[in-house]
DNA sequence: CGCGCGATTGAGTAATTTCAAATCTAGTGG
DNA sequence: CCACTAGATTTGAAATTACTCAATCGCGCG
């Protein structure tokens, strides 16, 4: 759990005796390529944090169309946050894009952690401050660029996802066909 | 203030004291249709709460396009987040759609007030929480939606919008041309 | 009443999608 | 080590959709 401790102490400096408290309520699970951690429907009670591999959470449209809504590679938290907040079934699926290890929380032990700790409290608040200034981030740039622009800024902001996620994955996260992301890429570059 | 207590209320019970301490840190403002709170390079220190009225924020791009990344009617917040946490210079505008009035907090004072008081800490890591999903969501209906969609969902669930701001801002919150917005509409009910 | 801003409409152009087929690649079993 | 296969990527061509630019329309405000 090092790794986890790791990622709380870049916000919150912790004490033997508050990392063995936190991390008591964290469980963890491996998951292959390929598997689910959520699916449409399912209920949703945990939060994930990725210690090595590759989440990625998405949407099947009634065309059958794959839309994906996130990414999470290693020291990335995810979930259907929208279905874990609100007590309802999950809307995404969670599937691994690679051999992949989690830890993960109940969502009612992080609220209780929260409410116990105002450190683990502040630590969740800047998480989510950054995560909501992250998807202003790529609202803008989903606003202001194109695909081909798109594409090269996640993959200067995240070389490993090119090295583990398929281009078809990539433009479904970036929002166009893989054929228009496969010819915007090689005129680029030749 | 008592829309401020109502709002801090809707998430954290707060006594009088309580109330009348944090509240010692939000100063009101009135702005003018049109006049703005930010502009890009202009330093950014505080965090807006929209009493009543409407603020857009956006930016120009280098083709003198308006990308409109949020609009915050009452009871919502808005700033540049990135610059404020960031210490940087904003990157948006930020301006009154209509007359408006907020009533606006020092990033530090917040800070403080998370420290001193973990009620507080938790009102707003729950306003992050939904804001998060909230910009999950949006970033999904880009996805999945076309834009006639996207217009249609907007003004189900903002009809107030639909008063205030012109429909070229809209075509800019939805990422489209004026003109394909108008044509969309046009079609759609006739 | 006229001005100015916003909204609409039209026509031509550019970009993206769709569908189909061909090519490439990594992993499997013989 | 090679052949085979399934999945991924690329390419082509037609059809759709959105954009740009320009002109026109409508309306509220001074």
């Amino acid at each position: 759990m090092q790794v986890l401790r790791d990622h709380f102490e870049k916000i919150i400096p912790l004490s033997d005796a508050e990392f063995a408290y936190i991390s008591s309520f964290f469980k963890q699970r491996k998951v292959m390529k390929k598997q689910f951690l959520l699916q449409e429907g399912d209920p949703v009670m945990h939060e994930y944090f990725v210690v090595k591999g590759c989440l990625k959470a998405y949407v099947v449209d009634s065309a059958d169309k794959v839309h994906i809504l996130s990414f999470a590679l290693a020291d990335w938290w995810t979930s259907d946050y929208q279905a874990l907040y609100t007590h309802t079934p999950s809307s995404i699926f969670l599937e691994a894009v690679a051999p992949t290890e989690v830890y993960y929380i109940a969502q009612e032990d992080k609220e209780r952690l929260c409410a116990e700790m105002h450190k683990v409290e502040h630590f969740w608040r800047k998480k989510n401050a950054m995560g909501y200034v992250g998807l202003q981030r790529r609202i803008l740039s989903m606003l202001t660029h194109n695909a081909k622009d798109r594409y090269e800024q996640l993959l200067q902001q995240y070389p490993s996802l090119f090295q583990v996620v398929p281009k078809q994955d990539l433009a479904a996260f970036l929002g166009v066909s893989r054929e228009t992301l496969s010819r915007l890429y090689s005129k680029k570059s030749g």
